[in-house]
DNA sequence: ATTTATTGAGAAAGCGTTTTCTCAATCTGT
DNA sequence: ACAGATTGAGAAAACGCTTTCTCAATAAAT
């Protein structure tokens, strides 16, 4: 791009020119460099205000070697746990004048690395969420992405911090929570085998299960969806279980559509639970016990990670966990027979 | 920034070494320039490949005078419909290879044109969403925006593309839906004032009233979450009417809540309609009528409004309108005393 | 065989900033 | 008052590319 386009924008040199000064010293006064006459910089000010100017961000860019965005790379925009991740990112980004780059992989895991790749070209940094990416491949994209900062996963390549949600915990607590209750017999019906967080939840669920050893723990497999929680019905009620920790709000949801149908009283007959607490999980009937996992808070944990990386002195190498908290409805309760909470 | 850090990365002159040839050559080959020759071209090709060389965007966004990158601003990441959007834009604009930058301005009104401006200047378009900002101020922001989409909303300002959703036609379509059944006394419990798309379903009732003369529609006052609806039972009750046309699914859900705790039974006594269609509304009991509003469709949409400014020949003025289709569920039904449909 | 058209690659001028380098002018201390 | 320390602003080099300009080397035409 040569001598085409007179370039109608004002840029530094118009400033410079109408305040009778240099290119360097309208720099100066617009990035606040106090070795600058204050006579002056008021006439560069005001130079600068009469013509509007606004520095392009984009020379600015190049000169600085710095774009002041993160990408944020998701594999489904669709999917509410990222949108709120991004959210959390975006937001607290702000807070310190830093943007957002979106980078949606839809679901395309082999786009990943390179969307990945050319986000971090674009950006200071890189927050990564590729739940499904495996470990090989997220060990050799780790160190041309950094400054990155993973979610809900690890690594061992060096200065990779991470914001986890403790999905074990969550699970263990929904668990504890039927055991206090009086439960003896619990099912777990599980999410979708790809998924990383139902792996945590299972490793929750081990640990509970040597913790408490006079309480059956029993698997059933499962889905993601409300339809899979619909139809899981069967399973859970030939399980003989009294508890059901359903992977999430959604199959909880399902679960409870299906057992209302045929006149299973919740949570007299059968306690259920979901996992998320969605916006929806208090007004189904009966309201839904759920563990909510503060999703938004990991996003700005994210940007404050990425922060550490990006002026931080220290070296970061820190895993953030965020444990969900149980909240407790209507749809867990004392199992049939019992009519006392036992407290442990 | 002069001669500091030797720059690790590599870059296009490393390449040119060592292939032998000049940038600009390299340069030629990267963007599939057709008049090298190919010996040398292969030679450049695999120098790169060997060097695992990616050109650095940000000295080619400087050079080209462009970014690939659209900014979207949005009122509030939190919104279902604007992250529906912004998933439909971001889509959209990665088939034709360019990104999205967003600008959330968390309800900041005020913050607004700034963001606005500021994401502008990094990006080549803006697709704005401000469905609170005055026209007026919306009219003077426009020109500096360009190219620049709305979304739900229109300004007089030229080259001013616009993506809308027909509120009011949706509105209409639920009350004819209810006059067919047969129902002649309609309430419509309405959303916030200051709701552009609310206003939006006034209108279409006016219309409505206007081809539906012998039909009573009454207007009550509301807000737009579930507990809204919960509490505008009494109202609902109390104006008589047996079809009610909720202002979204969310109080839709609400009221069906507080109906059914009174034991009032729908549709047997009263029928009511929802607006939206969120992926909750076919599982309420009963399941809700409601009007789906194809909002991704519209982002997708605004994308493909943005490339005809972009590359378009045409000057595209458009207003691309998009219906919302009424999706009849059980929620909806022949009022009590009659026993059949009354096709229009 | 000589002139003209064509292809292809290098040199260099941007793109719009920031920042180093350089040097004149003003200040300090004695 | 004079050498040395400061302050402050301009000139120019960078940032990492793209693209025009220019010109040598071929191919085509007479």
């Amino acid at each position: 791009m040569a001598k085409r386009a007179p370039s109608n924008r004002i840029g530094i040199s118009d400033v410079a020119a109408k305040a009778g000064v240099s290119l360097a010293t309208v720099s100066r006064v617009m990035n606040g460099n106090q070795s600058v006459d204050p006579k002056i910089a008021a006439r560069v000010q005001s130079a600068a205000a009469e013509l509007k100017y606004q520095p392009n961000p984009i020379g600015r860019n190049l000169a600085r070697g710095k774009t002041e965005t993160i990408g944020v790379v998701v594999p489904d925009l669709g999917n509410p746990t990222f949108q709120t991740v991004l959210r959390g990112v975006s937001r607290a980004a702000a807070q310190d004048g830093y943007r957002v780059l979106i980078a949606d992989s839809s679901e395309v895991s082999s786009e990943e690395a390179i969307l990945a790749g050319e986000a971090r070209r674009r950006c200071d940094g890189v927050v990564l969420c590729a739940p499904r990416m495996s470990a090989a491949e997220l060990e050799e994209l780790a160190p041309s992405l950094q400054p990155m900062v993973l979610v809900n996963r690890t690594t061992n390549v060096p200065n990779s911090p991470s914001v986890m949600i403790d999905y074990g915990k969550g699970i263990q607590d929904l668990a504890g929570h039927l055991a206090d209750l009086g439960h003896t017999r619990i099912a777990y019906v599980a999410g979708p085998a790809s998924s990383a967080s139902n792996a945590l939840r299972l490793v929750g669920l081990e640990k509970f299960s040597r913790t408490h050893p006079h309480i059956e723990v029993v698997h059933l497999r499962n889905g993601s969806t409300f339809e899979d929680g619909y139809e899981s019905a069967n399973d859970v009620l030939s399980s003989g279980a009294t508890g059901i920790l359903a992977f999430n709000d959604l199959t909880a949801m399902g679960l409870l559509s299906s057992l209302n149908e045929r006149g299973i009283r919740v949570p007299e007959d059968i306690s259920v639970t979901g996992f998320d607490d969605i916006p929806f999980a208090r007004y189904t009937t009966p309201p839904l016990t759920t563990a909510a996992a503060p999703i938004m808070e990991a996003g700005e944990q994210a940007w404050a990670q990425m922060r550490e990386l990006l002026f931080g002195n220290a070296i970061t190498e820190a895993v953030r966990v965020f444990e969900p908290h149980i909240v407790v409805r209507g749809s867990t309760g004392v199992p049939h027979g019992k009519d006392s909470t036992a407290e442990s």
